[in-house]
DNA sequence: TATATACTTCAATGAGAATTGAATCATTTG
DNA sequence: CAAATGATTCAATTCTCATTGAAGTATATA
């Protein structure tokens, strides 16, 4: 099926972090703040909207959820490192700007070699 | 008036990169592909929809325009090296697994102290 | 001047996505 | 078991945005 390249990867993981609720939800959890509660406070918004939030992150495998072993109510959020760290060094690369070319024009005027002119005299 | 923080901007500009076509048609600027007309060809699109990105490209200040001088129907793209550096650096700093810190559970069960507890013989 | 070329802008459409409110689920507590 | 709590799921709404087609702009050429 659709085989998709990894500049279009890029952009889907690029699309999750393109939203600044969701980017906000995954900078509260790199300091710590872990409950779904505690950010739906923090962002003045409703709990089911982090929620929804989370999911996104959780399926993009940068976030990862855990339930509270003493009181399984309470649902602890933590940053995935190891994803984090790939979609880093990804794009690092793709940003880097070594990677940039001259200009190779295919189009546009053609330089005109000097063979092909007729010289007259004026 | 709405005053824009750091996340907010940075998320915005992921916005940007967050679209397949959009992403690859900065892909191909830097590659050294730089006319409207080649960038369509090799994506399959019409020139209208490259001009489309290119100018979402153009307002995140990650692409410059320039028109040929011999010929001025042609309009050059590439990509602003400046630009380029400086989101690669927020990224990275925003990335960095160095600033995950350890949960700090403001709700959630609290830790009950020992001397609140009431021992009794079993 | 008229036509062609490279590109841009405009208006309309349609698909997807953020947000909202209500209902539901899982777990703990009384 | 019933009520409370933390979180998720569902349905509906609204809105953004990529895409499309047509018209418009700028420059060059015959």
């Amino acid at each position: 099926m659709g085989k998709k390249n990894s500049t279009t990867e890029l952009a889907a993981i690029c699309k999750v972090l393109g939203d600044p609720t969701r980017l906000t939800v995954l900078d509260l959890l790199m300091q710590g703040v872990q409950c779904n509660c505690e950010i739906g406070e923090k962002l003045g918004l409703e709990m089911n909207l982090i929620s929804h939030h989370l999911k996104i992150l959780r399926d993009a495998g940068l976030v990862e959820a855990e339930r509270d072993a003493a009181d399984g109510r309470w649902v602890y959020y933590s940053v995935n490192q190891k994803t984090l760290n790939l979609l880093r060094t990804q794009l690092f690369g793709f940003l880097d700007p070594a990677r940039i070319q001259p200009r190779k024009p295919s189009c546009g005027p053609q330089i005109v070699p000097v063979s092909a002119l007729r010289v007259t005299r004026r």
